[in-house]
DNA sequence: TCATTAAAGTTAT
DNA sequence: ATAACTTTAATGA
């Protein structure tokens, strides 16, 4: 979902900036607000009680997020963590639905944003009830190429660290690691100064 | 098959 | 320099 600037701006919104590690919201907090990355790049996560992360999203520049929750009333089900230095602007609940409300073109792209995720979300919780660690990873690299203009092998250079592929399949570091080497030796991936292309 | 622990090398800040 | 990330190896569920 991305709504101009300037009409959020006219709705009444406003500009937040944030640095890397720190949180844009927190899991059990109420959501009053719809976020929009101006730059920068965000994740949504949760820690389990042994601090172990796990991310559900990673977010960059144009994309909004906590919008799911802005349509009932519940607190947040995870953090928003900015990764990177983030500017990011922000419209109130009740801003929001009146511009919903004034332009229905915009509630319509509101909803396919949603779906989007639901999407998402649909998948990757496939992928990951798929208990074997090669499948997950390749689940998440064939999603993340998705949105990638080139099919070919190869042609993906994967944006994300081990750590954060691990933290995105429920999988430790270590495996993530052995697993992208065996798919190497299979040809499915190919490694080039510490980069994973598939 | 994978998580965990530990230890060490590498890269980024 | 120091933290964050990557890698290897041993061990156990």
């Amino acid at each position: 979902m991305v709504i101009s600037e300037t009409v959020l701006y006219s709705a009444g919104a406003d500009i937040k900036n944030y640095r890397p590690t720190e949180f844009i919201f927190n899991e059990g907090e109420a959501s009053h607000y719809y976020y929009q990355i101006i730059t920068g790049d965000v994740k949504l996560n949760n820690y389990d009680p042994e601090g172990k992360e796990f991310i559900q999203n990673i977010l960059s520049d144009g994309e909004s997020f906590g919008e799911s929750i802005l349509f009932i009333d519940q607190a947040y089900p995870m953090n928003a963590e900015a990764m990177t230095e983030c500017s990011i602007i922000r419209l109130c609940k009740s801003a929001f639905f009146e511009l919903m409300a004034k332009f229905p073109r915009m509630y319509l792209e509101m909803c396919q944003s949603l779906s989007q995720r639901l999407y998402y979300k649909f998948i990757m919780m496939q992928n990951i009830s798929f208990q074997n660690s090669a499948a997950r990873l390749t689940g998440l690299m064939e999603y993340l190429k998705g949105s990638h203009e080139d099919r070919k092998p190869y042609s993906f250079m994967v944006p994300l660290t081990r750590q954060q592929m691990a933290s995105l399949t429920g999988l430790c570091v270590e495996t993530t690691i052995r697993t992208i080497k065996t798919m190497e030796k299979q040809q499915i991936v190919k490694i080039k100064d510490r980069k994973i292309y598939y």
